[in-house]
DNA sequence: TATTGTTTCCGTATGGCCTACGGAAATGGG
DNA sequence: CCCATTTCCGTAGGCCATACGGAAACAATA
């Protein structure tokens, strides 16, 4: 399937439902057998244990025991409850931090690291016409007050902010990507590569690839963690050379 | 829908596909009407257009006319199928340039980047599990060839490479989304960020907000290009950023 | 030409998905 | 009791991948 969309429908209507803009109390009708946050809190827990493939409509509403088309009454349809879901976890973020502009990058970008980890469906959230919630905004707030101290210009802050925020979430995603596959497939990273011995035997060229066959003589592919591990360690490496990079950008 | 997964199936299988192993002629049995090849041009065809979202394998064989099963004749399934339109659309990069190690880096994330953008779709292709394929193993070398001459240590080097695969995908996936997006709902990113006006106007707080609102009212969003223009530039900026921060770590 | 072995073609069927539509059911006030 | 209002949800239409197995095409042989 391709990426999940979100974003559609009624700007006016999505953004109340983001905010929790609470409609004028009706007390008149029958009474609802579910609510909003409900259907987010449940949609989450599906999509947390099977997937985002596995978050139908359908499927969230048996879990809260109700109609499919009961849903329909509470959200407009399944890309503003995505919308409302990614939000909902961003705010699980704890942006609260001291210390030097750099370490409080580092701890948004930590932070947003959890988040993936925890909720591995996020990869396959289009950030491009994000959710305009809380758990969002106040993200951004967190990282262009640290950008904003590092004494950039004003125009540099926002150039460079572009830049961490597409890392940020474009290491995260990646990493756990891997886990969700396993999740999904039932094979992890490890075996799926050790099922794939049989190209370093009968395909790989060391003629056609010089560069990466002295590599490998040299002991570079030589490591002793799992495929995780490095994934992990590659997150911080390429986060701090972006912010030297930065730091260095400024003189 | 969740990204689309490829790397299943049979390795033996698939690469064999992805290397156009030539089985031994079969000059016995019905004619085929079509080979692999046509079905990997149909379907990149056919995503291209519309978004791997309407790449069905009924879809395919309509574009084809023949029956949807006959495909499976041919390919193993959709999965197999997606690595080789990723593969094959990996070799139109064309990576025989000169230059110093970072011209280098550079023309292997431009050309990484033209793919994108001619095949938007490659944003919902996962690249944790590559199809292991030609279009995927020449690129690889080329930037390790490049990185391996900066003066890295072979163990620096496949750190730097990996933060650097991480970014020149993510950056031009998330670039692209934006175009995938606009095409899937014939919507534009200014035209639904400009629909967005209500939430500066209803929801935005400047006590909340206040790192923000400095931000904005020092002129840091006066940009005079698109949307489109500022991805374009920010990508050439983290990747200057990157490479500076690797080349500083030398040191 | 008729037969046989081999390969490809593809119709059918299963079980899933989203959501438009409209009627039934529940609720509080008069 | 009646009625306005709100929520609940069954049905139905049109998509999807692919397992299965028989029909059709072709080359070699008899």
């Amino acid at each position: 399937m391709a990426a999940e969309r979100s974003g559609g429908g009624d700007p006016a209507r999505t953004l109340a439902l983001l905010w929790r803009t609470p409609a004028e109390p009706k007390p008149v009708g029958r009474k609802p057998k579910v609510s909003v946050d409900q259907i987010v809190t449940a949609a989450i827990a599906v999509a947390d244990r099977e997937g985002l493939g596995a978050m139908s409509m359908a499927r969230v509403a048996q879990e809260l025991g109700v109609g499919t088309m009961s849903l329909y009454t509470h959200v407009p349809g399944k890309g503003e409850l995505i919308d409302l879901m990614a939000d909902t976890v961003l705010q699980e973020r704890d942006l609260a931090a001291e210390g030097t502009w750099r370490e409080r990058v580092k701890h948004y970008a930590d932070r947003t690291r959890a988040v993936y980890q925890a909720h591995p469906w996020m990869r396959d959230v289009s950030m491009v016409r994000p959710p305009l919630g809380p758990g969002l905004m106040d993200g951004q707030e967190f990282v262009l007050a640290a950008l904003a101290d590092s004494g950039l210009e004003p125009r540099q802050v926002t150039v460079a902010h572009v830049a961490v925020e597409g890392f940020v979430h474009g290491a995260a995603a990646s990493e756990v990507d891997d886990q969700q596959l396993a999740a999904a497939t039932g094979e992890s990273g490890d075996s799926w590569w050790g099922a794939r011995q049989v190209f370093w035997d009968d395909y790989f060229d060391v003629e056609r690839y010089p560069a990466m066959t002295a590599l490998w003589n040299a002991g570079a592919y030589d490591t002793e963690g799992t495929l995780a591990d490095n994934m992990r360690s590659s997150f911080d490496y390429g986060l701090d050379k972006l912010l030297d990079g930065i730091e260095g950008g400024m003189r």
